[in-house]
RNA sequence: GCUGGCUUAGCUCAACUGGUAGAGCAACUGACUUGUAAUCAGUAGGUUGAGGGUUCAAGUCCUUUAGCCAGCACCA
């Protein structure tokens, strides 16, 4: 299962770009005062920007468009290359200061392409498909509004998004692939199962339920099985710290806005957006030698951060949220070492949820940045050596870095291909300056140490959210809320017998129901299929006589008889294992 | 934050161009004791997100505001 990415299937790219082109078309013979941006190719798609005047268009308007675009179809235009000059080109769009910008931005001496299907002619670099006609299994998907060039403070044009296939068959699974992708959001799942709420007093503030702690509680534990084995230590630092304190870190100056604040007794305290701040407090509380290092310190950190209304998500983005930070400091020839078995670190974790991931290398921000470009190429190098030297696929992400060092950030993708970043591994060489970190080497010099900042889930609810969705509230049996039901058949006639079983499941600590309601038994199925219990025991009449159960896994026909002893077994190794099916 | 849309019972949704809120599921009560995705009957449940306005009359129109959704911008 998952979604055809149109950009990196030429065939389609061309299509859907000529697809731009149509609805262009069609939007200028319904909106003659339509002026437009441009109109790309996306991995879902394509979409062209427009500038409509007061004139707003709505899902309501998108059928008419769609049928004017048949009839372009239906017309069969050729779509017609033109190569121009950049003189010529401002004169044919001397109308359009969208265009006028557009042309500018060439070389003078580059030839301009526009491409032509009857009436409509458009700035274009290419290509296209030969005619019209090709351009007729599409559908349009939704209008919003985006920034003129991406940047918030020009105007908003309005953007028509819209994807095209080759066959209708190909539209039709991909359209119906959108609704099966609707039926696995974490936020309808999450309702739907218990997991968490969100109220409107707290928007971006989620509200963990019993069935999400019980997921929280086990990633979590993991988390430290996991993190002892690879020799961390873990502390707990305060949720809010004097203001002083985030003016050396330098978070006040580039973090400002989206920090919660406090004035209490006329000193002003801040709320922490990241752990690091109090990392460091800890680390300079001591004094540490060359043999301490490379010293890793783990923090289940809740930090909270003001994120744009518009931004916020479900548990994929929220405004308060569990970083499962550690911070390493090392010495300098320690740092390929450190970041060559966090990538493998991660890499582990990543597989035991069956979750694939890229990785994204992000280097200095051009504006928000501290310290010296000198330090952040010798980092930025540092980190492209480490993925080179272990065989890593990574893309450059420009700018992106965080304000004190370049990352490199993990993406992991859902079960239907979307892609979310998660962990990131940062390389800091300047915090330990702003906060005069050191160590003692060997020749009694104080040295100052590396700094690794560095999460896995990323966040806790981010990666809860990720997992909702990548199992469609299936969770393998480690995770589940609930790991068995038992249904006796006859809720008098089984019940004791029904009830042994559910005992010693519990003695075990394994997480289960008695389902005694005065029920069908049909009826106790369908529901336990509907809160997605991995294990249904059923117990009647043959179980009883035999002292025996009947087992079903969520999702398969059989069931299968077997001992209690067989069924502990059984469960317990799917937990031990943390097995996946 | 920006553009557009949405908000009706615990949940999912109805209510024609304004005429005074209705259904399924869930809950509760009772009957039925049941073999792997819904047993039947009954009961109760809503100042229609909040505030203001227009109107004889507002869930429906206008307005302010909050939240949600899509995208943009921003980011774990």
């Amino acid at each position: 299962m998952g979604f055809i990415n149109i950009k990196e299937d030429e065939r389609l790219s061309v299509l859907n770009h000529s697809a731009a082109h149509v609805l262009a078309q069609a939007i200028k013979r319904i909106y003659p005062q339509a002026k437009f941006w441009v109109g790309p190719v996306i991995t879902e798609g394509f979409y062209y920007d427009v500038d409509l005047g007061d004139t707003v268009i709505s899902e309501e308007d998108l059928p008419a468009i769609e049928q004017e675009m048949r009839k372009i179809s239906k017309d069969g235009k050729y779509i017609v290359r033109k190569e121009l000059t950049k003189n010529e080109a401002l004169e044919m769009f001397k109308e359009d200061e969208y265009k006028i910008d557009l042309i500018n931005s060439f070389n003078e001496d580059e030839i301009i392409t526009c491409y032509a299907q009857g009436e409509f002619i458009d700035l274009c670099r290419g290509p296209h498909v030969e005619s019209v006609k090709e351009v007729k299994h599409f559908k349009l998907l939704k209008v919003s509004g985006a920034y003129y060039k991406g940047d918030a403070n020009n105007k908003m044009l309005q953007r028509v998004y819209g994807i095209s296939f080759e066959t209708k068959e190909d539209l039709d699974k991909h359209l119906y692939l959108l609704e099966e992708a609707k039926k696995r959001d974490h936020r309808k799942l999450g309702k739907e199962l218990d997991i968490f709420m969100i109220n409107e007093y707290g928007p971006g503030f989620p509200f963990f339920l019993n069935n999400g702690m019980i997921i929280r509680r086990e990633l979590e534990n993991f988390w430290y099985e996991e993190h002892i084995k690879e020799g961390y230590e873990f502390i707990n630092t305060p949720v809010m710290l004097d203001k002083k304190l985030w003016e050396i870190s330098g978070h006040w100056e580039n973090y400002r806005e989206n920090m919660y604040t406090s004035e209490i007794d006329k000193r002003e305290f801040a709320i922490k957006p990241m752990n690091c701040p109090g990392g460091l407090l800890v680390y300079k509380s001591k004094l540490y030698s060359y043999r301490d290092l490379p010293l890793r310190v783990g923090e289940l950190g809740h930090v909270h951060r003001h994120e744009a209304s518009g931004a916020l998500n479900g548990l994929l983005r929220v405004r308060t949220f569990t970083q499962d930070d550690a911070h390493l400091f090392m010495r300098r020839d320690q740092i390929k070492s450190e970041l060559t078995n966090l990538i493998n670190f991660i890499d582990r974790f990543y597989q035991v949820f069956g979750l694939t991931f890229d990785i994204e290398l992000s280097t200095r921000p051009l504006e928000k940045y501290i310290g010296d470009i000198e330090v952040w190429d010798e980092s930025e190098a540092i980190l492209k050596e480490v993925c080179e030297e272990s065989g890593i696929k990574y893309i450059i992400n420009e700018g992106d870095g965080a304000f004190y060092g370049p990352k490199l950030d993990f993406h992991i993708k859902d079960s239907l291909g979307r892609s979310w970043q998660c962990g990131t591994i940062q390389l800091d060489m300047f915090m330990p300056e702003r906060f005069d970190l050191t160590y003692v080497e060997e020749d009694g010099s104080k040295q100052r140490p590396i700094m690794l900042h560095r999460v896995i889930y990323g966040s806790i609810e981010r990666f809860m959210g990720i997992l909702i969705e990548h199992f469609a509230g299936a969770f393998p049996v480690w995770l589940a809320p609930v790991q068995v039901v038992v249904n006796p058949v006859n809720t008098e006639k089984h019940l004791e017998y029904a009830s042994s079983i559910y005992k010693k499941l519990m003695d075990k600590g394994i997480r289960v129901k008695l389902d005694d309601r005065n029920e069908k038994l049909g009826y106790r199925t369908r529901e336990a299929r509907m809160k997605k219990i991995p294990l249904q025991i059923v117990v009647g009449d043959n179980e009883m006589n035999e002292n025996m159960v009947n087992l079903k896994v969520l999702g398969e026909e059989k069931t299968i008889p077997m001992s209690i002893e067989e069924l502990i077994n059984y469960v317990e190794k799917l937990i031990k294992e943390k097995s996946l099916f």
